[in-house]
DNA sequence: AATTGCTTACGAATTAAATCGTAAAGCATG
DNA sequence: CATGCTTTACGATTTAATTCGTAAGCAATT
């Protein structure tokens, strides 16, 4: 079940922007990835590439200019990386992540009101 | 004030072992560390002589057996990382972590109220 | 004092990630 | 069809992290 894929830092850059976008070409993800860090255009390619081998994104390449698209979900990314960190930096507990997060930047009303429908429905649970 | 000191994973593995143990020499850690692991044990050596160039520990090195101690605490490293992740996998939004880490594994009652204590404070404040 | 065992130091090899240069192919336009 | 622009492919280099082999020092034990 657990896909065992660990995108690398660089990897999850460009995975935001498929995210963001659903699709995008080499020359999209470039330009957008390039406002905030330079490196030339073949290496995005080079590492697009790599991650279709890798089975990260999939791409049509029916026509010369190939479309991109993640091949892995932001929610499930999201969860294996942070499951890792509960582990890793928290000794497996949960709600030290989550005191940590909350203190480090507190979120607006309408958030801790979505937070708090969570919370709620948890202990209903318990 | 920001250290713009980044762990790697290896090191975020023998820094949790000094933070619990709180003093500890390359032996220690590494017996602790192969008990998951397999490195050899100059492995380990070499990872922490590093760390102490890089200041990330410090060690005593009176006697022949050097003593070794975290140099950046466990607080201020579980934010820096979860911080960066917030911004780099959550667009910015500590609640969307929350909600992934809550959702992920749920905590237990005691973790539950402690959790809901920190909500009705952050509720007051906005 | 020789042997054994544990320690640190340190160079070197390995592995993985990121970067780039260059070539070849497609396509539009003069 | 030649020129120029954009694309992909791919090998090579660079940089960083991890791993390990070997030498040297020190201390206890025989």
């Amino acid at each position: 079940m657990a896909k065992h894929i660990k995108p690398t830092e660089s990897e999850l850059e460009i995975l935001r922007v498929l995210w963001d976008k659903g699709t995008a070409t080499v020359r999209d993800v470039h330009e957008i990835l390039s406002e905030h860090k330079d490196a030339g255009y073949t290496t995005t390619l080079k590492l697009m590439q790599i991650m279709f081998e890798k089975g990260i994104v999939k791409r049509d390449d029916s026509n010369k200019t190939h479309i991109y698209r993640a091949n892995i979900s932001r929610e499930s990314t999201q969860q294996q990386i942070v499951g890792k960190m509960i582990n890793s930096l928290f000794g497996g507990s949960s709600s030290q992540l989550v005191m940590q997060a909350l203190g480090n930047q507190a979120p607006n009303k309408e958030e801790l009101d979505e937070i708090q429908k969570m919370l709620d429905n948890l202990k209903k649970q318990s």
